[in-house]
DNA sequence: ACGGCTGATGTCAGTAACTGTCATTAATGT
DNA sequence: ACATTAATGACAGTTACTGACATCAGCCGT
């Protein structure tokens, strides 16, 4: 065990540890409180200890809090198609690391239950959020270029692969029967293959 | 469908007519000009002859002005999938009445042109648009349902013909053959189709 | 041990988006 | 004629966000 690595474990310098972290979660207990419109920043930071400045100082704006990680996601399913078997149609690889991605949100999905309701009553966070999914669709349309694939089936196959996810994400926190998120994926993507089949 | 008739024919006297009309001129041009973000809503307020607050009258906020014609269209594409023949499978009908929206944008391709090149360089517009094609989808699943399809069959034909017309859209824009906006919304279904074809 | 540097935070002033409230006034209706 | 109404103005207030500069504990080289 690397001791150097956590070296700041108990004092990060003068201040308490992990600003970012309390930010997070100060934000996170009041848009759950009050809800996102009545909480000011100022209040926020006020909770973690902090000032408003701050906090614009680790989050671009108001609305970043709830979705900065989806950097993360993004990064770990651009890594899954791209290290897809050669063998693997470009949906195919899309839906398989969409299924990755759906085994560790499983294992939060309280806080997911949560954080999706906070945004589901909001207008504003739910244009956030369609724009992190369109992020990540562009980011696996790129994955799938450094495939071979090619316009427009790198993009189609990332929309159809984000529109997959999206509809059976949303299943799944209503879901009260205990089916899991990647087996939710599985059958809106069965779903959608019926849908588009020609005649 | 056709033009939006807006007259104030009782209050013609007082003050200059059509000022919402005077406003989105106003707004569009100095986005043009300027960009969105070195807009002041107070600018545009003044080019068009009246208060900021008169502004916010006709535009819940300054994005809106770029999008509130989002509202007509998703009127007429309703109309049309309740209006399919009751042969047409839900894709198919979506597919038609984008098809026939499609035309009417065609006529104006030059102004879609310069709109879109604001959106595209400004994350909080590409933001709101995201959220109107959203609401579009929504429409168009609950059109669906009016014509006795279920869920998730709705949601996914909705999903998918928008995510079509997306990328159609995209092409149509970049399009310098001469390619009218219906065809590329044929020509990107079939690829949508060929994409998700189970082998 | 000294002093300078760095990096996380604080302080403060400013801009501009948006809202609430009340005032104004031409046109309308009875 | 007079009350009413509809579109707008006037104005103050809140709050998200930004830029500039100050502070100060710990680190590092000497």
């Amino acid at each position: 065990m690397s001791v150097a690595v956590i070296k700041y474990d108990r004092h990060m310098g003068r201040w308490e540890a992990d600003a970012r972290g309390r930010l997070e979660q100060a934000a996170l207990a009041l848009y759950g409180e009050r809800g996102f419109e009545q909480t000011t920043v100022a209040e926020i930071a006020k909770r973690a200890g902090l000032t408003e400045r701050t906090f614009f100082r680790y989050f671009t704006d108001k609305r970043e809090v709830l979705f900065w990680g989806a950097g993360r996601l993004q990064e770990s399913l651009v890594s899954a198609v791209v290290a897809a078997p050669d063998s693997a149609a470009p949906i195919d690889a899309v839906i398989a690391a969409l299924e990755a991605a759906g085994a560790v949100f499983q294992e939060g999905r309280e806080h997911s239950v949560q954080r999706q309701a906070v945004i589901d009553v909001n207008a504003e966070l739910r244009e956030r959020e369609l724009i992190k999914l369109a992020r990540l669709a562009t980011a696996l349309a790129g994955a799938l270029h450094r495939r071979g694939v090619r316009e427009p089936t790198a993009s189609l196959a990332a929309e159809a692969g984000i529109t997959v996810f999206r509809i059976a994400f949303e299943r799944w926190i209503k879901d009260t029967s205990g089916r899991e998120l990647p087996q939710h994926i599985r059958e809106s993507f069965d779903e959608l293959k019926t849908v588009t089949a020609g005649r």
